[in-house]
DNA sequence: CGTCCACCACGAGAATCGTCGTCATCGTTG
DNA sequence: CAACGATGACGACGATTCTCGTGGTGGACG
């Protein structure tokens, strides 16, 4: 279970920040100030942290630099003022994993947080990596996996794969797939789209996984079937 | 800097406000009456209205009527009593955004703010988002839901509740329904608009909610209903 | 009242999709 | 060289869903 850590001195936001990120499954532990949050990441580490850069008695930055210096990994996403790209420069520099300015749509938050918490888990090689719940594909080692089989796809089913991904949870439409991948700009009756989304279809559904999904008169979209919203 | 106006006579409620509203990071302007609250936007304008129905001197609903004499696109969140039903319609209909009604928890008073605000701005994750009260459609993810129920659609019911809400609160004409959704340009005497427009009514329309609407003679329109659900 | 317009049940036909069998091409291997 | 396997793509076929015209009915309006 992914835990966050909520440093912020106003109640208000921390409610906030708090329904929020229960409502999206997180669990959730709130401190007053930096130095209880702190202390609570001394009793029991975090997936990540947010943090207020405005604070009276220990500021957003302090936090990170006592926070990064005995841990270099937990991740830290700063609170910061809507004009303030000195604290944004500041707290990047200080170790700081991403931003969101005040005021912030409770959404872009979320995605924020769950780009962190994904970046984390597969950015030590920095390679291009492109993910639909279990299945993993990385594109510039043209490996794909689910959880921790990994999947053979010939060249072109490659390239649907990844193009579908690219625009997960969203429908791409026949017209875009069959350019994007057949480079076939006109009207076409071919149905060799869906010959290899039934090629891909054997190879990724396993069992209840089933992202490859129909959208019938439009296109097709892959979407985890666990995070369905 | 977002900008809140907070119009109240109670200081108590003005003060709790303005706390909350400052630690969600807005700016904000505070007045004691509509007449102060109306001079204030002359003097310069606020991204949202925060304005109590039950004012002595000038009640809610005169702020929003002067207001809207010469401005149509200010939102405007009401504060009303528990029960008042006829509070809220003819708030609604006098052009208010949404209402919240006292006794109000700060954090649901929050998410709302955030989510007018959100609705009146590019949504943070490009996704195309069109709504009409309870009910939401993401066009690019094409989802739609009304509350937390998932509605599926065909195509061609997708294509037409899209135009719709497109047009949200205004009527659409059955010529201009039968060119966007059809590609009909010419005379028809065709019934398939009505055909679909019963259909989305089946899927759509549930209990009280029922934001199809009928303008004889000219087209349809959505709208969302006074009562909520 | 009559007329017009909207609504919707129903059914037929068309459209769409998924999978399979097949064939052509290419690269590798013995 | 021939044989083989992998890959790409076409088209047939069956199942399912969608689309839309028809016709009956009810409501609105003058």
């Amino acid at each position: 279970m992914t835990t966050i850590l909520v440093v912020d001195d106003e109640p208000g936001v921390r409610d906030l920040l708090q329904d929020a990120f229960e409502g999206a499954g997180y669990v959730v532990h709130c401190a007053a100030n930096g130095a209880e949050g702190l202390d609570q990441l001394r009793r029991g580490s975090a997936d990540l942290c947010v943090v207020d850069v405005n604070m009276p008695t220990m500021s957003g930055y302090e936090f990170l630099e006592r926070l990064r210096a005995h841990d270099a990994t937990t991740p830290v996403l700063l609170l910061t003022a809507r004009d303030s790209s000195d604290d944004v420069e500041r707290g990047l520099r200080g170790g700081a994993d991403d931003y969101v300015k005040k005021p912030f749509s409770v959404s872009e938050l979320l995605l924020r947080v769950a780009a962190i918490l994904r970046r984390t888990r597969d950015d030590a090689t920095g390679d291009r990596v492109l993910e639909c719940g279990v299945l993993v594909m990385n594109v510039d080692r043209h490996l794909v996996t689910r959880g921790s089989t990994p999947i053979e796809l010939s060249a072109t089913e490659f390239r649907l794969l990844e193009v579908l991904l690219e625009h997960r949870d969203r429908v791409v439409s026949r017209e875009q797939l069959l350019r994007d991948v057949w480079n076939i700009d006109f009207d076409s009756e071919t149905s060799v789209l869906d010959t290899y989304v039934s090629y891909l279809r054997r190879k990724v559904h396993h069992g209840e996984y089933s992202p490859i999904t129909t959208v019938r008169g439009v296109g097709f979209k892959v979407v985890d079937p666990v995070e369905r919203p």
